[in-house]
DNA sequence: ATGGTAGTAAAACTA
């Protein structure tokens, strides 16, 4: 912790291998106590330990052949960690969902199934992913209590937080379907930090997809990472931003760095 | 306008 202030970030990193050195420099110039990291692409034995703990940070993770993987980093070490949801857990899903607590703050850290397409099973499993995470919450946590949710939750809650949101009405990131269960998740009782410290304010993306031709200069992007916090978090929240700045780096990720800080 | 790129991992699949 930093005098009173406590920062905590999330980032898909789209491979934690190519993207290691971004990140440790990122991490020493924005001072975060807690880095949610989505799509680590690495299975547990390959996971880049040592170069963390070189840099003084703490990391647990898990991650399984292909494109999933969570991890957290952070300057303090983590206690009860835990990988899942549920029961219902596959294999995979340990590498979708990550629990722990750090600095005393119970942190849930996710990388929700994309969806492929609307039509898809993965779709069905994705609505059923945002049920289970709502049981979750109602058996282990308690709104009155401190939680943080982030990670890439492939949701853009409104239609502020898409930029062409008619074209994308069907999109497995943008469904009403998707978008209600997101809303019952937060009717349990989560704020949305950067929503709550900018609101109605368009253009604040954390996503562009890598294949259209110049969508960070024309704004074509998606809100679809968050920070969520139950309400005695929320009040301790001072700030909220997205770190344009820090696209500006070779090779970087499709999604960039979101932060919160809190006054304890 | 309905393509395009990046990454994993070794040909296609995911995002």
């Amino acid at each position: 912790m930093n005098d009173d202030h406590w920062r905590v970030a999330t980032f898909n990193a789209n491979s934690i291998r190519t993207r290691l050195p971004q990140i440790l420099d990122w991490l020493e110039r924005t001072d975060v106590d807690v880095l949610a990291v989505q799509e680590t692409k690495v299975q547990n034995r390959e996971f880049p330990l040592d170069e963390f703990r070189r840099a003084g940070f703490y990391a647990v993770f898990y991650g399984v052949k292909g494109h999933s993987g969570v991890a957290v980093i952070s300057r303090r070490e983590p206690q009860q960690v835990r990988f899942g949801l549920d029961q219902e857990d596959e294999e995979e899903d340990k590498a979708r969902a990550l629990r722990c607590v750090i600095d005393e703050v119970p942190i849930l850290n996710t990388y929700v199934p994309q969806g492929r397409d609307i039509q898809s099973p993965e779709f069905q499993r994705k609505l059923r992913w945002f049920a289970r995470l709502r049981a979750l919450l109602e058996r282990e946590y308690a709104p009155d209590e401190p939680l943080l949710w982030l990670g890439d939750l492939n949701v853009a809650p409104e239609p502020i937080d898409v930029y062409d949101p008619k074209r994308f009405k069907d999109h497995v990131d943008f469904h009403p379907a998707v978008r209600q269960a997101f809303r019952d998740i937060m009717a349990w009782g989560l704020v949305d930090l950067f929503r709550r410290h900018h609101p109605n304010e368009p253009n604040h993306y954390t996503y562009y997809d890598y294949r259209a031709k110049n969508p960070v200069e024309e704004n074509k992007g998606w809100r679809v990472d968050h920070i969520l916090a139950t309400a005695p978090l929320a009040e301790r929240c001072i700030n909220a931003w997205i770190d344009t700045q820090a696209r500006l780096v070779e090779r970087p990720s499709d999604h960039t760095f979101l932060v919160a800080e809190f006054s304890f």
